[in-house]
DNA sequence: TCTGGGGTCCTGCTGCTT
DNA sequence: TCTGAAGCAGCAGGACCC
């Protein structure tokens, strides 16, 4: 679901053109969690809908109807629904999400093995593999688009180029709903003549330093030493925007990412300031991060802890465990330390983050057991939550500490504790 | 206008080891 | 024994992506 839109350039055609040597494909689904939403509230079709929710939130997705108002990905979800009060707010619904998702990786698989999901609705393909079989790349970008459309009833845009970087720029101006092919023999004044902002890599601040740079355009970073972009940029990013600008990107589609890093943030409803709240806050994100890891077969060795004040300031802290753990007691453990040692004195806080790196296979990191840790200790219960999780839901066992006196009047979400 | 939640990558700094 | 350089790991912050 890429936020960068960009007019059509006038050189480029909508039209299939040479696409020789043109295999990577990139496909992004339009408007995805909007258009997976509409499919369980076909009521909606045609109207504006926003996807989010929340007294703080963004707006994760709306529909073209929407947007016609202003409406954007990641616009706070107070001025979605200034410009857009007609709207329909949904809240999104992430199962709906992953299984259309899966569907839709199936059908890319379907054409070619060799398929990079970048997230749950967009992925690069190589389908040099399937040219014999299938046909040229355009031909396979419009099989694709209709089969995803009978399948699934959502509709997606195609990027066909020689790169991922030039395919990605291609789906981008081929939304909504169509495919844009970029030859081999185009990439350069294909590239050169997109704002500086297009370029994969470039956000607000970049884009400020290129400007005061006097860089407007992708030509002008072509055209400007190195030295220049280096000194102005930092040595990984000067580089990598010279090496864009002249149409060079020579990442391969990659079929397996293997994660880096898995957490979990929480931004609280209001700004807290009770220590004793935020630690109980710290244990149901080490206990949802630990949980996922367990699920993946990973365990991870640095904790990090992340908070976020009301004035938006944000710091990091880490630490380094002795092994690596799976567990949220030990997560919890190393995130209270690192929380206690900011020595806050009722600080408001906004938001409060636990991240695990340093990830590693389960079976190439064994767990070592805890000096005094019973032989069936805390692991093997933490497997057992798991499956009756995996079983009656995921609320069904919490630790004691995460659990809310019941009220008769009361009625909360989970994770919610304050 | 008022900023989510999931991530990756880069840069600069510090401290440790050789 | 002391000192400086180099390499490396860990940490913190920030920018960026979807």
């Amino acid at each position: 679901m890429s936020r960068r839109q960009f007019t059509l350039p006038e050189r480029v055609a909508t039209t299939p053109l040479d696409d020789t040597g043109c295999t990577v494909l990139h496909v992004d689904m339009d408007a995805f969690y909007a258009s997976a939403s509409l499919l369980a509230h076909p009521e909606l079709v045609g109207t504006p809908v926003i996807i989010g929710g929340g007294n703080r939130g963004v707006v994760l997705s709306a529909t073209y109807e929407a947007r016609r108002f202003g409406v954007a990905s990641a616009m706070p979800m107070s001025r979605a629904r200034r410009l857009c009060p007609q709207a329909t707010v949904l809240p999104p619904d992430h199962d709906l999400y992953a299984t259309i998702s899966a569907g839709v990786m199936e059908t890319f698989r379907s054409i070619t093995p060799v398929v990079e999901p970048l997230s749950l609705d967009e992925a690069f393909l190589d389908v040099s593999g399937a040219v014999r079989l299938l046909g040229g790349p355009a031909a396979i970008g419009q099989h694709l688009r209709d089969t995803v459309h009978d399948e699934q009833g959502i509709s997606c845009s195609v990027g066909v180029g020689p790169s991922k970087f030039v395919a990605k720029l291609a789906s981008a101006l081929a939304k909504p709903d169509g495919m844009v092919v970029v030859p081999r023999d185009e990439v350069v004044p294909f590239v050169q003549q997109l704002p500086v902002a297009a370029l994969w890599g470039v956000g607000e601040r970049t884009e400020e330093a290129l400007l005061r740079l006097g860089l407007r355009t992708v030509a002008d970073i072509a055209h400007t030493p190195l030295t220049t972009l280096v000194r102005g940029l930092g040595e990984a990013t000067g580089h990598h925007l010279h090496e864009l600008a002249w149409g060079r990107d020579h990442r391969p589609v990659e079929r397996e990412q293997r994660e880096k890093s898995v957490g979990s943030d929480r931004t609280f409803d209001s700004d807290l300031d009770d220590a004793v709240l935020i630690r109980r806050h710290l244990l149901a994100l080490s206990e949802r991060t630990a949980a996922r890891m367990r699920a993946a077969g990973t365990t991870g060795r640095t904790v990090t802890l992340k908070v976020r004040f009301s004035d938006f300031t944000t710091i990091t802290r880490a630490r380094t465990l002795r092994e690596h753990t799976d567990s949220g007691r030990a997560i919890h453990e190393a995130a209270c330390g690192l929380f206690d040692a900011l020595g806050l004195q009722r600080a408001r806080i906004r938001l409060v983050g636990v991240r695990m790196t340093g990830l590693l296979d389960v079976t190439r990191a064994p767990v070592q057991g805890v000096i005094g840790e019973p032989e069936h200790g805390w692991r093997d219960a933490d497997r057992a939550v798991d499956r009756a999780r995996a079983r009656f839901g995921a609320e069904v066992v919490r630790p004691a500490s995460l659990i809310e006196p019941r009220t008769s009047a009361s009625v909360r979400r989970p994770g919610d504790l304050s």
